[in-house]
DNA sequence: ACAAAAGTGTTACACGTACACCCATGG
DNA sequence: CCATGGGTGTACGTGTAACACTTTTGT
């Protein structure tokens, strides 16, 4: 049995894929090699099969460019105007994904000509995907704001400085260090370890690791996290 | 020119509609006219037309049921999985909006046999339905608690109490009615009218009305409205 | 010894919360 | 005159933000 007399639509995803290098907050677009738009840059996306639900559409579609599974990823929102895609009329449902830009396992500028863009120096995108991204950072901000998010960024050990210019990019802001670091180790979700990263000072900062249990725990209990959060949320 | 060799699905719309009737919390309900699941109850839903974007649909089926229009409406987020519909393979995206329930203008049971069930007494619904509804029901709390929105749901006076009622039914808690009221008129949105509500009390309670400019404007400056709100937030 | 980044403590202020009494009115 | 709900003020504790100096170590 069918629902008679209604239209069927294509249904993309889309994926925003956000990282982080250790200093800089970067977006992976792809170039498309096929028209229309050929040679455009874009987000990397494809339509739904007809098995799959959305998310696993998205994870798919993720795996596929970066080689990586088991990514935080989350639906933003449903795309619809009529007239987005000038081939035919396409549904796009956005996901955004963080992810550790060192795990990153395919090369850069193969199959799909990938490659990472800081996030304030993005080219112009095909379609309406500049909105989606546009929105995508914001709801970001918003959520990173209040929730402990921004770890899915890391490698698995990190230091507070790290973590600091991690936040600091995303809000495109500077914070007191000595405010930041109380506030963060006040949560109680971090645990020190014993070497320090002699990388990037002569003093070397202490390696932190993210208390796994009571970061799901607590992951709705981060509020308030960035001072005057509504500076930055629009 | 269309895409080739891709599946087409079916797209529905269908719309949580919270009101507040000055006392309750309430959501609109029908019950289903036709198989499958006839007589059981519901969302109100549809499919979206080939010209229609989203949005657009939504506010054509609130419309339908309610006859309202220019009402506070928000994407939810799309709901796909494979089996969610037994009958034909439907992506949903919900849109939950908020209504003044005196405003609400058709009446009762007659086209649709629409009723408004509390929010805490609510009957089991087709397919997704209540998955759907727990939450839009979390994403109000949660955008209720940093956001002046739930202003959308009383009418254009009203009183400090009644504003209470509703955001102490929303969170199923009560409020100190002398910090909730000094918290709310330090946003400096209201604006005392000079007549009283003396339909609920004797000594009778100011009304207020929105500042509409300042609303606008501070829409996102809000945050922190409800005390601890991750007590409150899943 | 110097440069460069890490790490730490104190103070003032704003905000949130708890709490108790008076006011206005209709019956 | 009294019961009912409306309206206000204060004191205390907590949390936030602003601010400067010492530590470590590689060169």
């Amino acid at each position: 049995m069918k629902y008679s007399g209604q239209a069927r639509l294509l249904v993309a995803v889309d994926c925003i894929i956000f990282g982080f290098d250790g200093d800089n907050f970067k977006i992976l677009l792809i170039q498309r090699g096929f028209a229309p738009e050929k040679k455009k840059w874009s987000l990397m996306g494809g339509f739904i099969q007809p098995e799959e639900s959305l998310e696993i559409a998205a994870n798919r579609i993720l795996k596929k460019l970066t080689g990586l599974e088991g990514v935080y990823m989350e639906q933003l929102q449903a795309f619809s105007n009529p007239d987005r895609d000038p081939v035919e009329r396409t549904i796009a449902v956005a996901y955004f994904a963080l992810i550790d830009i060192q795990k990153y396992q395919k090369q850069l500028s193969t199959d799909y000509h990938a490659e990472w863009f800081l996030l304030d120096k993005m080219p112009k995108l095909i379609l309406d995907h500049n909105p989606m991204v546009e929105i995508a950072k914001n709801r970001l901000r918003y959520k990173a704001a209040l929730h402990p998010l921004l770890f899915e960024l890391l490698p698995e050990k990190f230091t507070i400085p790290q973590l600091q210019a991690l936040y600091e990019g995303l809000y495109s802001t500077t914070f007191d260090k000595r405010n930041f670091s109380r506030k963060l180790l006040s949560t109680g979700l971090l645990i020190r370890q014993k070497e320090k990263d002699k990388e990037n000072s002569r003093k070397g900062a202490f390696y932190f690791k993210l208390d796994k249990l009571k970061y799901s725990d607590n992951f709705d209990a981060f509020l308030k996290f960035i001072p005057n959060p509504d500076k930055f949320i629009s």
